[in-house]
DNA sequence: ATCAATTAATCAAACCTTTGATTAATGGCA
DNA sequence: TGCCATTAATCAAAGGTTTGATTAATTGAT
């Protein structure tokens, strides 16, 4: 028992990829442990890198990663039609207009009808959000190059590549994606 | 105006990255592209292949992607304490707590005091639970399998060996995680 | 011009996640 | 032994996300 089948209770956040690809190889031979390390780890590395700039930049700031990913969009791209937000921040348009909600009663967002197509709802930031969003964006950045100063200019580069090759394809395996 | 300020309505989910770093290494010059781009990529990816994996394979069978991070940790490592699966699951206890009451009314998971240590709870799967872990994670594996054979074998090697060198260096810039 | 299909935003219901607080249990130190 | 600090799970409150439904507006075909 203390050979064949390890004690779970000794893992831990770092040890538990290794252990779960050689329990499920085991139990499952048909699996394969490339593929499952890689999006396990690609899902982990996302993971840990979004609660860290949440949690170091943005809830102190009262906002969220949501709310940021879209106040980011608007300052860029606004103003802009919610479903145009949504798309280009990867959300649905649900997601985006109960978001747009708490951020308009914050006092960053903006909406009004779109004259050209009643149905629209354009999405603008005010003053205080612009000004807002161009500060957060600096200290966002900055947390950023510390998470990418663990790679060197060649393997940021690299990644970079692999992951657009990834992503790009996913037309290939009719990925579902929101709509 | 047509040549300077491109239209963000001509914008879309491909193409608001290439966008987003040139407008804002324009606005703030101090910005670091690569960085940028590469956690947007990163973000970008995971979020794809996280969507397609739930709601391909996993709301089908009734289950959210966090129930079936909960799920599988249970099956290979359990039975556990809450607080482990939070920590190989990546998620703080708070949020296991709320997804157990869920798996539980769902006949998936056990949930029984340990005799060791009053406070803390031990997770299990019933037998329905684990057949259909066991089930479900063929499936999934074989998505997975669909989204890593975009690169070769080479490639996935290197995308995995960047990311975890990206998350092992997190303490490096005491990277804030949950508790 | 009319109608049906499509589109945009929001709603409803359920679930997931966070932080800090709460309650109960444990462990270590004096 | 007793007390205090720490620990584990859950609670409370707020917010974020999903799907399908709803309401209103637009488009395209006849």
């Amino acid at each position: 028992m203390s050979q064949e089948q390890p004690d779970g209770e000794d893992l831990d956040f770092w040890s538990f990829i290794d252990y779960a690809i050689e329990r499920t190889v085991r139990q499952l031979p048909e699996v394969d442990p490339l593929a499952m390390r890689l999006v396990f780890t690609l899902h982990r590395a996302a993971n840990m890198i979004v609660y860290d700039l949440e949690s170091s930049v943005h809830r102190p700031r009262g906002w969220s990663w949501a709310g940021f990913r879209v106040l980011f969009v608007i300052w860029l791209a606004g103003p802009l039609e919610a479903k145009r937000v949504a798309e280009l921040s990867g959300m649905s348009r649900a997601a985006v207009s109960a978001l747009v909600a708490t951020l308009e009663r914050e006092g960053l967002v903006t909406k009004r009808r779109d004259p050209r197509d009643r149905r629209a709802v354009l999405l603008g930031l005010t003053g205080h959000g612009t000004q807002a969003i161009a500060e957060a964006f600096q200290v966002h950045n900055a947390r950023e190059q510390a998470w990418a100063a663990t790679l060197d200019e060649d393997e940021r580069a690299t990644l970079i590549s692999l992951l657009e090759k990834l992503t790009s394809h996913s037309v290939r395996i009719d990925a579902r994606h929101r709509l």
